[in-house]
DNA sequence: CCTACTAAG
DNA sequence: CTTATTAGG
């Protein structure tokens, strides 16, 4: 079996003051993607930045206390690379990839954006680019026999059931019928991932990943479903199990996004 | 009897989450003097803006979230005026000053500086600027038959007994040679004002008005006596008790400064 | 609303 | 250490 978790922590020193270590110590995941660290190595604790039982690898963003993405392996990788070949985006934090026995599993923070700004335009990129890539990487991972998972805040709620009030938010980033469109394509026959959590619950509503702190969002269950598990289909086949902890193992909520996981037999 | 009361909050909205709001309706004061308001008025909640039973007029620096004196009086003043006829200080939110019967009251937020820096060489424009001044309000108010009383944080500790170790701050802002001296000359001849407390209690070790959040300065009671009630001969005369709430009345502490209270006889 | 940053104290 | 700011989410 290989259990996988990726959760946006939104800021790693605050998760860890509230709880995300006794989480990660009740976790029986194998890899743990972490997005939004939103630190540098050494302006972590040594038991946050490199926990007991772990390895962990980290890709911080150029601008301090932005974005960063990581990830922790039980066992330690055959390989591990930060970036995609992007000259704009390789130094800023959102994408981490690890060569594990078989698979390669990646923890990516797509940008967020904001529709009519220029973070919208810096996510349209980010997509134009990524593509591409994942494209190239599952062709190449199935030349040396891998499957590829990669698991993340993909910032975008593919179709009306992945989050709560689809009518309200056609216009917001996030939901925007491009940005839709974009991850049908990382879905489609051209680029050939497939989305594990809606594979074994395809009927279900969510279930959703992140509840804004804005207003009663978590109380009135507002969520939208952003972070996904995307594996090459021969993983994807051997998924037996994935969910959202919507309710912290550990009493409160020490993110604005919960974990998701998933296990595959091997 | 009129009773002032002189305290820097180190932000109003923050004191007033902790306990300024419940020391306030426990104060007799007639007068109260606030520095480092930080915050226009729209920005705080109508019970702190204007709490009942006072009249409040503040004086807002332009940046915000910086600097900002207020006033707040029982009695409805005669007139009320921002600034000192400063150019480059009269929008910084560090003076106002208010009218009322046979005296005028002002409070004053003298820049912290820094030694060495371009914040220092602000500190002393401001005290070159200032001191005129002081010398014409004394002028003008005993022509009008006027005491004046200046309350406030002056940000210098004027003699070795104003802070727990002046050895080691001899090059500190605050303890500066210059500084000492300038403050010298508030208390002296040519200008004429009287250190209230220090005058009813000349033998005294502070008593200190500040003690800074860093280390463990309150524990140790390693403070500074930098919060001064000034006054005109006529007015200090009359002074008949004067003392420093180093212990708030209610339960924890509002500010890294104590609330500096002197008592008038009419 | 929350987490970072930075400036100021 | 604490208060604000701003940017980003």
């Amino acid at each position: 079996m290989l259990t996988v978790t990726t959760v946006n922590v939104n800021g790693l020193r605050a998760a860890a003051k509230k709880g995300y270590l006794e989480w990660l110590a009740g976790s029986a995941a194998d890899v743990v993607c972490l997005q939004e660290v939103r630190a540098e190595e050494d302006q972590l604790p040594e038991a946050v930045r490199a926990p007991a039982g772990w390895h962990a690898f980290y890709a911080p963003a150029a601008a301090r206390g932005r974005a960063g993405v990581a990830l922790l392996t039980r066992q330690a990788p055959e390989a591990v690379r930060i970036g995609f070949g992007s000259a704009e985006f390789d130094g800023s934090g959102r994408y981490l990839e690890a060569d594990l026995p078989g698979v390669t599993v990646a923890s990516l923070y797509l940008p967020s954006g904001e529709a009519g700004t220029p973070r919208q335009d810096e996510k349209e990129r980010f997509m134009a680019a990524f593509l591409p890539y994942l494209t190239a990487l599952r062709a190449r991972a199935a030349a040396d026999g891998r499957e590829v998972l990669v698991c993340g805040d993909w910032n975008i709620a593919h179709r009306e059931a992945d989050l709560k009030n689809w009518r309200a938010n056609q216009t917001r980033a996030g939901f925007l019928p491009e940005e839709r469109a974009w991850l049908g394509e990382v879905f489609g026959d051209a680029c050939g991932y497939t989305d594990v959590v809606r594979a074994l619950h395809p009927e279900q509503t969510g279930p959703y990943t992140w509840w804004s702190y804005r207003g009663r969002a978590f109380d009135n269950d507002a969520g939208w479903r952003i972070d996904y598990q995307v594996a090459t289909p021969g993983l994807a086949k051997r998924a037996v199990k994935a969910y959202v902890e919507r309710a912290a193992s550990h009493g409160e909520r020490w993110s604005d996004h919960a974990p998701v996981t998933a296990v595959f037999d091997r």
